[in-house]
DNA sequence: TTTAACGTTTACGTTAACGTAAACTTGGGC
DNA sequence: GCCCAAGTTTACGTTAACGTAAACGTTAAA
């Protein structure tokens, strides 16, 4: 069985970005594909990294915060010490997400709103029509 | 009942932004703080502008995004046809917003994962050390 | 064989969101 | 009267995350 690969074109079709920014991101260390000649062949591993990559970027992470999210999960702690920083590192993680979803609950609450108030004027307009006829 | 109003140093401290980033968004046209001679003086209105831009950056928005939602609130809808296109920006908004929380409750499972492996990690590690004395 | 589609490197340009510094005014405390 | 803290304007600097353009190699089809 031999592994699946894509190539950079394939990549930036599937996830709706430019060539140019797949490059960017192996330039910045955030990828490491292999090479067939000078040609980028991308694991699905790689795949998935850049699919991790864009996911952070919609919840606004840097491309910095997005690897150091990634990275948790390979294991490079080998001593106590590390795995503690670790796990406290973990832990302010959650508590930023737990208030971004507290931040976009917010929102959803001021958007049904928005849009109550909307639909409520469009009915009176309607009503109003029907009543000039 | 005399409306009460903060200076610029209030709001940067109350916010852990500084006094630059203020004048930033005045600059930018986010914010119309009243004068007195040469001082600003900010309403509430105003520190409630900035709070509510504040909450859109955390999850990533731009400083125009934020404006663009913050005057969903506020009517300039006169007309059906601006009312209908509202309507379609709330849609697409809140869409947006759920995207944005799946990815966080993925980020949060991932964390949980982790801090699972890491503690198993440390209590194995700590029996070690009890069976070694 | 040429041309079209895809790939590559190198390098300069651009936008957003402020930081930083200089130079000035202004109101209150000693 | 003087000084200091807090305010102001103006302007150049900085970082991130690509966009854009030039100039070139490769391979498969017409």
């Amino acid at each position: 069985m031999t592994a699946k690969t894509h190539t950079i074109s394939d990549l930036a079709r599937e996830f709706g970005v430019t060539t140019r920014t797949i490059r960017f991101y192996e330039e910045k260390g955030l990828i490491h594909p292999l090479r067939e000649g000078q040609k980028r062949l991308y694991s699905n591993a790689d795949r998935v990294r850049i699919k991790l990559i864009l996911r952070g970027k919609r919840i606004g992470m840097t491309l910095r915060e997005c690897v150091e999210f990634i990275d948790m999960y390979d294991p490079e702690h080998n001593n106590a010490e590390q795995l503690q920083s670790l796990i406290d590192d973990v832990k302010s993680r959650r508590e930023r997400l737990l208030q971004q979803k507290r931040d976009i609950d917010d929102m959803l609450s001021g958007l049904d709103e928005v849009q109550g108030l909307c639909e409520e004027s469009l009915a009176r307009s309607h009503r109003k029509k029907l009543a000039h006829t």
